[in-house]
DNA sequence: GAAGTGATGTTTTTT
DNA sequence: ACATCACTTC
């Protein structure tokens, strides 16, 4: 079906080269966009050039990085062509893939309702099978050993071909791991037995899906003529080799273009890399493959362009290309020296109100950029100190808290019982007496048949009441299952923590945490609802409510995508990684310390070095008018304060770009009272500073119970109302009692515990003497 | 089986 | 500094 798009004016706001890039659309193209040359708008154009030219909306596959870059790819694209936009696939490698494996799966032996592992769930099943294995697991560490079998996968080396290449196995060798082939082997097969995928399993299993079901192949190609890839340089082997799966065959158009930028590559350490540009052009040469260098600027004022310009001349292998500004050359950068962490903080923030003053600059118009999210608090502390709404963008995310983790593995227990990560993870959640004695049990039966654990639930030989109970979880996940299939996400959620005693489990705690958590859930059942009711406008095909539909989203989520609808002037912390493909007016880039950024793991490596390079030039040219970078003498690290030298990346923008302020005073004079700390090691204010915002710490633990005149009580007479005294906590009051005979649980209150004074104790072994 | 205690490693970045 | 994990005690 053809669209039809009444107007192609929109073409003319394009300057001559992107307008090339835009409309040439048969054959191959390769576009390599320098930092603020208009790509998104070229990318946006060019489909919307597509669709003009009669091309059909679902013939076109845009593959970008992030949900956002997809949805605002498709929002932009919507604002020239109109409603059409929807019917382009456009989305990340991952979500796409995991729609298309939705439907195929059964194919490679994969239930089309399978779970998506995340991190976690990879860390936590490695664990279990180096455990199995009775592996060493300092030689093992599950972190070495997930992110090599990540990079094997995104080099298409299957457990199979891991196997058979001696390099590997002698390395394996050398760093006394020689097991790991096999380590490697088991993961992916109690991965499939699960039915399971990980993230990098969402492209391998693609990749295998294509190279061996020619037909399968076959449709993929007819239905996607037309594919475009966004951030380019950020691709791995195995995600360039699927984009030729699907259009560099024996008489295919080959309509393919790629956009990167080699200079913006950051994504190497997970296997990315920028061999697939050039490749590319290997590949292609012979169908005639087109470049085009977009290097007109339009986003930085001229000293940052210059700056950005000087600073990647100090990489070695690069396209050779000049960024130009058209903006005039705008203000100088400022650098900003701090005696430690918390002055920078302040430093920064102070400017931030100065500059929103003096230019009249939203909060949005600000974003704080730093190497690591751990970064992130200090300027929290001072934003809040000064009233100014921000945002803190990754680290911890909203779907990585406990009680959210919970409650989706019960839900993808529900769509997949054979889910053993969800399995194990709810299986005593709330307290059902199923403990670590039960489950080793259960895991050896199922490793034995080779079955999931699921299967052998019922079939463990362990004590009758034990049993009853795994038979009894085994019918009540049943029941979900059952349930599940008749009805939206939304109302399946409510069942299922209703059924499961989760609900009431956390109802049960009544702590300041324990509320907490009730609220995460409760929002987390509000998304859930939100995701049931949305664009009912639309006919689109995606009026799939199912639980199975929202898991399948969730799990490729990250809080990025997240939209905060109320309150949308704040000020953006986030990490230099996330911040790729973002623009804002004023720009600070902080921690630039030798170790932090060059990070200290990069040291080693002249690539390594060239990567943070590339990062920080990602920073800079992050920013339209303001750029501000800072760095601190010394911050605490590890629990101790640590000296660090300036970033090398300072001194490789020339000094007439640069204006340093809050200096070499502060660095001989510290500002802030010097007889409140003479201490030899406290290097002036910045600790005392520091110190002011010091969360109270340090539990102080009552005074210990004689125990000469300490006489427990029988435990039967203990009541609810008595006053009683326990050998550690002292004098408490007993608020419930609960449980039968041996199971009986007192909940006490303990004015001696101002931490958490609540304590739940059974009664069959605590000590407590009646006082009254 | 669960809760409390002490030791230990961890931090680069993300789909 | 913080969280996770093995170990002990109830």
């Amino acid at each position: 079906m053809s669209v039809s798009v009444s107007s192609t004016d929109f073409i003319n706001d394009l300057n001559e080269i992107q307008r090339r890039a835009a409309t040439t659309i048969q054959g191959p193209v390769l576009v390599v966009a320098g930092p603020g040359s208009g790509k998104t708008r070229v990318l946006t154009y060019r489909i919307a050039w597509m669709l003009s030219q009669g091309i059909a909306p679902a013939e076109i596959l845009a593959l970008t990085f992030t949900n956002k870059a997809a949805r605002e790819m498709k929002d932009r694209i919507e604002r020239v062509v109109g409603a059409a936009a929807h019917q382009v696939w456009a989305g990340t490698f991952h979500s796409l893939f995991a729609r298309i494996l939705r439907i195929e799966a059964p194919h490679i032996g994969y239930p089309t309702n399978f779970t998506i592992y995340d991190t976690d769930d990879t860390k936590s099943l490695l664990s279990a099978i180096i455990k199995e294995m009775q592996l060493n697991k300092e030689q093992y560490n599950v972190n070495v050993v997930r992110s090599r079998i990540s990079h094997a996968k995104s080099k298409l080396i299957t457990p199979k071909r891991y196997a058979a290449l001696p390099s590997l196995l002698e390395e394996d060798k050398m760093a006394k791991r020689p097991q790991f082939a096999e380590v490697y082997r088991t993961y992916m097969a109690r991965c499939k037995q699960a039915g399971a995928m990980d993230f990098d399993d969402l492209l391998l299993r693609m990749y295998e899906l294509l190279q061996s079901y020619p037909s399968v192949c076959q449709k993929y190609r007819q239905r996607f003529r037309y594919i475009l890839v966004d951030e380019f340089q950020d691709t791995n082997e195995l995600q360039y080799a699927i984009i030729r799966k699907l259009v560099h065959y024996e008489g295919s158009q080959r309509n393919v273009c790629v956009v990167g930028d080699d200079a913006q590559s950051i994504y190497a350490f997970r296997g990315a890399t920028i061999q697939n540009i050039l490749d590319f052009q290997k590949d292609f040469k012979a169908h005639g493959v087109k470049v085009f260098k977009l290097e007109q600027n339009y986003r930085s004022t001229g000293h940052i362009v210059e700056a950005a310009n000087e600073l990647i001349a100090y990489n070695k292998r690069q396209i050779p290309k000049t960024i130009r500004s058209e903006k005039g050359e705008g203000e100088r950068i400022k650098v900003i020296q701090a005696m430690s962490e918390s002055e920078e903080g302040r430093h920064v923030v102070n400017l931030i109100v100065e500059q929103k003053n003096r230019y009249h600059l939203r909060n949005s118009d600000f974003a704080i950029l730093y190497r690591t999210n751990a970064q992130s608090r200090v300027f929290e502390e001072y934003l809040r100190h000064n009233n100014i709404p921000y945002r803190v963008f990754g680290g911890t995310s909203f779907y990585q808290r406990k009680e959210i983790k919970d409650v989706i593995a019960y839900l993808r227990l529900a769509i997949n019982p054979k889910d053993e990560e969800a399995l194990r993870r709810v299986i005593n959640l709330p307290k059902r007496g199923i403990g670590q004695t039960t489950m080793e049990k259960v895991a050896a039966m199922a490793q034995a048949a080779g079955k999931p654990l699921w299967e052998v639930l019922d079939q463990v030989p362990v004590a009758a009441r034990t049993a009853q109970v795994l038979s009894a979880f085994k019918n009540m996940v049943r029941g979900f299952v059952q349930k599940v299939q008749q009805i939206d996400a939304y109302e399946a959620a409510l069942h299922i923590l209703d059924q499961s005693g989760y609900i009431r489990m956390l109802q049960q705690d009544t702590t300041r945490e324990g509320l907490g958590r009730q609220e995460t859930v409760s929002s987390l059942l509000d998304s859930i609802q939100q995701f049931v009711d949305q664009d009912q406008e639309f006919e689109q095909e995606h009026t799939d409510k199912s639980l199975a539909t929202w898991l399948q989203q969730v799990a490729l989520m990250t809080d990025l995508d997240e939209s905060s609808s109320t309150d949308d002037d704040y000020v953006t912390l986030m990490s230099v990684h996330s911040a790729k493909g973002l623009e804002f007016a004023s720009v600070f880039v902080v921690g630039l310390e030798e170790h932090l950024f060059p990070s200290y793991l990069s040291r080693e490596s002249a690539e390594g070095i060239d990567e943070e390079r590339r990062l920080f030039y990602v920073a800079i040219t992050r920013a339209e008018r303001f750029l501000t970078l800072s760095y601190a003498r010394s911050r605490y690290q590890y629990g101790k304060q640590r000296f660090n030298e300036p970033s090398r990346f300072l001194s490789e923008i020339d000094s007439r770009h640069l204006d340093l302020i809050g200096s070499a005073k502060s660095l001989v004079t510290p500002p802030v009272a010097k007889h409140l700390d003479s201490s030899p090691t406290a290097s002036g204010g910045a600790k005392v500073q520091g110190a002011f915002y010091r969360r109270p710490r340090a539990q102080v633990l009552p005074d210990r119970v004689d125990p000469s005149t300490f006489k427990p009580s029988p435990p039967d007479q203990i009541q609810v109302g008595m006053r009683v005294l326990h050998i550690k906590f002292g004098e408490g009051k007993v608020l419930a009692i609960d449980g039968q005979r041996d199971k009986r649980m007192a909940t006490i209150f303990f004015k001696d515990l101002p931490q958490v004074p609540q304590r739940r104790i059974m009664l069959k072994f605590a000590k407590l003497q009646i006082l009254s």
